[in-house]
RNA sequence: UGGGCCGUCGCCAAGCGGUAAGGCACGGGGUUUUGAUCUCCGCAUACCAAGGUUCGAAUCCUUGCGGCCCAGCCA
């Protein structure tokens, strides 16, 4: 289970627990459930309920169940079982009982007779449209169906006859009788089973009738003996119809479905449809491109579980529709990663520093803290001669107001070295600058000159002693607030979501980063070394996110 | 125009009749060999509005106004 530190914040999903508990409802136990469809990834909207599930299973002492919703065989797959399993663990979660809806069909099969023979269900052969028609509007009741009083015998026949087999898909269907008047639409005899000849990722072709969501939710809740049972908002119109289920039948349990708010990402989508034409449509590289709301995008551009679990409990619960803005996000990952990333050096976009007063053929090896605040981190050894590379943004020819980087005449620390002093600006036919012919000061070694103040401290990497790497820039994937808003989400996409940079040079001692480990490349950002990519002794790194800047903001 | 739900600072969010927590963002000072971090300070006489009840209301009542969701054999 998940270790984090900050003590959940109240919120009125506890309140109603700590109710129920002081009652001793459900004889003092909590048992929660995560269904998710395996119809796509899991995203940062999924990990809210995630970690609400698992973590009030956590705090109560209860159980949660991974519970896969899989009763729509159409768009559902193993790849994504996969997928959401391995999320859901990396998040920092482990389940008391993996179950699917689908080991519930024979259960849900005999609830469905008892219905029938109680009088409570029946068989449609009223078509799709037909059936639109019938319903009504939302304000003119429904009408009933012909079908609606068929006897209990032909009821039953019907309903067999349609699981064996006999009927072409969307021939019948299995209404529950309720009440076609009703003010909530859902009430108006919806449907139960519908007939669909598709393959079943875990069933096979056992089944040629499928039972909807409303009528296997609440069934497989009580049969797994959640206590709560937390949706999200959409489906508070549902909760009579989970009641009424419950209420026709003697399942063993009768749990409480509450309901909260989605979360809603400023400049994201977390729809599964179009996070999934993103994909097939090739605007991102895969469900875990980093730019992806997805788990897995998030993992692959650096975020950590436990960002991800500070995030959720920062954002709260609660029933008002409300949209996060992306700062929360980028603020939980940095306080994380300053705390816990090593600091390096990379040099995104180098220019060549010759130090004329350094010997040619002369080396040094200095040691510098892993990080500036925490000497557990250690000290590693970094290369210092004659060449190196800095920043193209660190010199200026003409510098801004407050600029203090290099300029010519002027002085910069390369940080953990000496100071250097900028005497001559080279360029190329076009103007352009190639290199910069500087000296250095012997006696600024781990201290301040004497009589001048150096104000600028700037990052670096030996020529000699660098190594080549593939630095990747990510930027929000859409440059509007709410994307799902605009009448095409594709025009909304951002161009520059992803900026390759393939001449960077990186400190030597990077040569070795694992897979999926982050650092800070200092003054430039949070990165992580992409575990996809990274093939062949190719360094490629992901930038999770900047540093705060409150320079550029001027 | 039927039903359900929601309105507390730019964005989240506590509060549950006793006189507006906290976080993010933002602004300003200090420290700093990362314009990072850290640190200090500031940031709603005000809780959608208007009435009412009360010694006392963001909290209770009434009436408005605004927003979200629902007419899949999707979940």
């Amino acid at each position: 289970m998940s270790t984090n530190e900050n003590p959940p914040s109240s919120n009125f999903i506890r309140h109603i627990i700590d109710n129920d508990l002081k009652e001793n409802k459900n004889n003092g136990k909590v048992a929660t459930r995560f269904p998710p469809e395996p119809n796509g990834y899991l995203h940062i909207g999924h990990a809210k309920s995630i970690c609400l599930n698992f973590g009030i299973a956590e705090e109560y002492k209860g159980t949660c169940n991974l519970r896969f919703d899989d009763t729509n065989p159409e768009k559902e797959s193993d790849e994504y079982v996969q997928a959401i399993m391995r999320d859901v663990q990396w998040l920092g979660f482990q389940w008391s009982e993996l179950r699917h809806a689908s080991d519930y069909f024979e259960q849900l099969y005999d609830y469905a007779v008892q219905l029938i023979k109680d009088g409570k269900a029946y068989v449609d052969s009223l078509s799709a449209e037909q059936i639109r028609a019938y319903r009504g509007t939302l304000t003119e009741p429904g009408k009933e169906s012909p079908d609606r009083n068929r006897s209990v015998e032909d009821n039953l026949d019907l309903f067999k006859r349609m699981r064996e087999g006999e009927f072409a898909d969307g021939q019948y269907v299995l209404r529950a009788k309720i009440d076609m008047a009703s003010p909530n639409i859902n009430m108006r005899d919806p449907a139960l089973y519908r007939i669909r000849r598709v393959h079943h990722q875990r069933t096979g072709d056992k089944w040629c009738i499928y039972p909807m969501y409303d009528y296997t939710h609440c069934i497989s809740d009580a049969l797994e003996g959640i206590t709560h049972s937390l949706c999200t908002l959409e489906f508070e119109d549902h909760r009579p119809l989970y009641d009424w289920v419950l209420d026709q039948l003697k399942t063993p349990s009768h749990p409480q479905q509450i309901e909260f708010a989605r979360l809603q990402l400023k400049y994201t989508i977390v729809s599964k449809r179009k996070l999934n034409q993103l994909v097939t449509e090739k605007h991102v590289s895969g469900w875990d491109d980093p730019r992806m709301p997805t788990i897995a995008g998030l993992r692959r551009a650096g975020f950590t579980p436990k960002s991800i679990r500070d995030f959720c409990e920062r954002i709260g619960v609660t029933k008002q529709n409300s949209w996060i803005e992306m700062g929360v996000l980028e603020y939980c990952i940095r306080e994380d990663l300053n705390e816990n990333a090593p600091r390096a050096m990379a040099v995104l976009r180098p220019l060549r520093v010759v130090i004329e007063n350094y010997p040619e053929d002369k080396t040094e090896y200095l040691e510098i803290s892993n990080h500036p605040q925490k000497p557990e981190f250690g000290k590693r050894e970094i290369a210092f001669s004659r060449v190196v590379l800095i920043e193209q943004d660190d010199f200026a020819e003409v510098p801004p107001p407050k600029y203090k980087r290099l300029v010519e005449g002027g002085e910069v620390r390369l940080r953990g070295t000496y100071v250097i002093k900028c005497n001559q600006v080279i360029k190329d036919a076009d103007g352009n600058i190639t290199e910069l012919r500087c000296t250095y000061d012997p006696d600024t070694l781990g201290k301040n000159p004497e009589g001048r103040k150096i104000k600028g401290v700037i990052h670096w990497v030996a020529e000699a002693h660098s190594r080549p790497a593939e630095l990747r820039l990510y930027d929000r994937l859409f440059k509007v607030p709410n994307p799902d808003n605009e009448e095409n989400f594709l025009e909304a996409l951002n161009p520059n979501s992803l900026e390759v940079l393939t001449d960077c040079r990186v400190e030597a001692s990077l040569a070795d980063a694992k897979p999926e480990s982050r650092y800070q490349f200092e003054r430039t950002g949070y990165f992580c070394l992409d575990a996809k990519d990274s093939v062949g002794g190719k360094l490629v790194f992901n930038r999770t996110v900047t540093l705060r800047d409150t320079w550029e903001k001027n």
